[in-house]
DNA sequence: GACATTTTAGAATTATTATTCTATTTTAGA
DNA sequence: TCTAAAATAGAATAATAATTCTAAAATGTC
């Protein structure tokens, strides 16, 4: 889970506290997936966690503090992902289905999170709160650049129709975005990734035609 | 705005009962959209619509309710238009851009709904809430289900390509919600509508191949 | 114009919950 | 084993905000 060479530098106590810092953002995800951030009470957080108030408040400043660091290690965490991706693909198009395939299977495997994730990108709109909040949002415009640039590739290589490539990246996120809401949803046992053809050949082709 | 029969039926109490909820309503909904619902309280509600506590709570409740009741009346305007768009339509590509020019119509119309009703959309996920709030999932299902039949409709006229239609539907809507949700944000002058075109070549065409 | 009824304003109440405080326990080092 | 420091549990506090209550005003009816 974590770097070994800077744990090891670290010494016991230090790897301790990391590790139950780590713990209460677990049990937070968690609960605000399941409850919303309003009907997760601190005390729940504390109890959830086998912590007293004290102590989460010695890990985090506040309930908001929690709810930011959990988001912000996270999108971190996917954008690393994505970014590696990108750089083992060739083409636009590879580009772009590895893309879309990190951020199918990073949900798959983090299902809470896409719950926090995805409500805090509709509240961004209903009010931009204070910087932590902010930032988030910058991390989001940073992924829709990306890909917004990778569209932009395509269409000068010729691959790609000459779409605007910003708005071709919010329509691509957007699919994305509401697939996994509906497969959490619904949720079905069936694998998330296992919706990626599909989603490439409309995305590439279209829905018009025949076959 | 209503229907003029039953209106003159009513009597002047009764009208300006009604006319008095719906500023209460109009006036909430700006409110939530630009606080959110927990960020706004009843006290602010009473304020702005400049009535007493009490006025307010004889039309309504609880909070709850009127944050309920304001979903509950703007969706099934939406879904009413759409119907009717579908209807004048001939084809089923004729329907599809119809629904889609409605959504961008109307959402352009009421932006702060929209504030309100994507954010929803999402809580839904997080935790479907008592009676009401699960409705409001049932209606958007049922817009889901709509657009589907009209795809289903295109694939057995050898229209369109023979995808699955219900997560096209879901595909095709996130992109709507994904561009207007932009749209809104960035506080543009542009005309939302202005970009229906875009949309439906995307759509049908896809994003692979020349100009 | 007087009385009954409805409506209203805004203060009081109550419940909830984030945060702080205090006393206790655990730990580290001698 | 003993002691100082750090960590902890859980109760107390304080603030917020939904809801209810009370007295006053407006309205309709005779």
């Amino acid at each position: 889970m974590e770097n070994l060479n800077s744990k090891d530098l670290l010494g016991r106590r230090e790897q301790e506290r990391r590790w139950r810092r780590q713990y209460i953002l677990n049990v937070a995800e968690r609960l605000f997936a399941q409850k919303g951030y309003h009907q997760t009470t601190m005390a729940e957080i504390a109890k959830a966690s086998e912590f007293g108030m004290a102590t989460i408040y010695r890990f985090f400043k506040s309930k908001d503090k929690i709810y930011l660091t959990l988001l912000h290690e996270k999108i971190d965490l996917l954008l690393k992902l994505i970014k590696q991706a990108i750089e083992e693909a060739q083409t636009p198009l590879e580009k772009i289905k590895a893309i879309i395939q990190v951020k199918l299977k990073f949900f798959q495997k983090n299902r809470d999170f896409f719950r926090i994730y995805a409500l805090h990108r509709q509240n961004i709109v209903v009010l931009l709160r204070e910087e932590l909040g902010k930032k988030i949002d910058e991390k989001y415009q940073e992924g829709l650049s990306t890909l917004a640039q990778i569209i932009e590739e395509g269409i000068s290589q010729g691959e790609f129709k000459r779409f605007p490539p910003k708005e071709m990246a919010v329509l691509i996120s957007g699919m994305i975005q509401a697939l996994i809401h509906e497969w959490i949803k619904s949720e079905e046992e069936v694998q998330l990734t296992s919706k990626l053809p599909i989603i490439l050949d409309f995305l590439f082709y279209g829905l018009k035609g025949k076959i």
